[in-house]
DNA sequence: GACGCCATAAATCAC
DNA sequence: GCGTGATTTATGGCG
């Protein structure tokens, strides 16, 4: 196999769809060394000249050409504590409140989604989220999902 | 943030229970002849929790924490990029 | 364009 | 201590 420069290392497993597809071949494709490899059980020294990435990776809904680089969702694999995804943990006193104005509503209005954020300290996607995740679980739990959300 | 290491995890549900040595079996066999793409559909999961006995959420679970131990996971095509480019498959072909 | 839901990732918990 | 099933935060796509 031959040893593709970094632009066609990418684009070359879609060599067929490239002249239609027009996929990028600059910016969003050089930072494609980001991204960690997939994990299959390979000598160390290979690992660099297969990196694969699918082309659409690269690509939003809306554009062939992102400004941001690669989307997917990852790292893991050999980095430092430091740069590990934080995963917050939320204090007692955090989930009780949570909850007990999830009991009094599932779902929340912008008012109190900013009021309840400040009120805890947590970031206002934070409580989104958090009601979000508790609807779910409700909702396997029950097996049944409160038309509420419509009316808000 | 601040306050995550103090914070005990309360209502938790235990009802731990190691799965049978023949549904890790029938999962991990599922999982192996499908480690390029180990994401079994709706269906899929409901026949392999059939055939191991277990619940499909057992099965979520077992391939979730499957394919993370074996940093395996992946995001899936969207959508929107098969109807833009139809025919498009992400098989990897090696250029020689 | 923000928001809810869904499937899932990643981190973490707790046997 | 580690392995493993389950749960909790968080992401990204889609309607």
């Amino acid at each position: 196999n031959q040893i593709l420069d970094d632009e066609r290392r990418i684009t070359a497993p879609f060599l067929a769809h490239r002249i239609s597809m027009k996929l990028p071949t600059s910016p969003p494709f050089r930072e494609r060394k980001e991204i960690p490899t997939p994990k299959s059980p390979e000598p160390e020294s290979q690992k660099k000249s297969t990196e694969l990435w699918p082309a659409w990776v690269f690509c939003t809904r809306y554009s062939d050409r992102p400004s941001s680089g690669p989307r997917c969702r990852k790292p893991k694999k050999k980095q430092t504590e430091m740069d590990k995804r934080p995963r917050t943990a939320f204090t007692n006193d955090q989930l009780q409140r949570l909850k007990r104005e999830f009991d009094e509503n599932r779902y929340l209005t912008e008012t109190r989604r900013q009021n309840l954020a400040t009120e805890l300290g947590l970031h206002e996607s934070q409580v989104k989220i958090w009601f979000q995740n508790k609807r779910a679980k409700l909702k396997k739990s029950t097996g049944t999902t409160n038309p509420l959300a419509l009316k808000l | 943030s601040e306050g995550a290491l103090e914070a005990p995890v309360v209502n938790r549900r235990p009802q731990y229970k190691l799965l049978s040595a023949a549904a890790k079996k029938i999962l991990t066999d599922w999982y192996e002849c499908h480690s390029e793409n180990p994401y079994p559909t709706e269906e899929e999961k409901d026949e392999l929790a059939r055939l191991a006995q277990v619940s499909p959420s057992q099965v979520k679970s077992w391939f979730a924490n499957k394919r993370s131990r074996n940093n395996n996971t992946k995001r899936q095509v969207p959508n929107y990029f098969i109807k833009k480019y139809p025919g498009y498959t992400p098989i990897v072909e090696m250029v020689s």
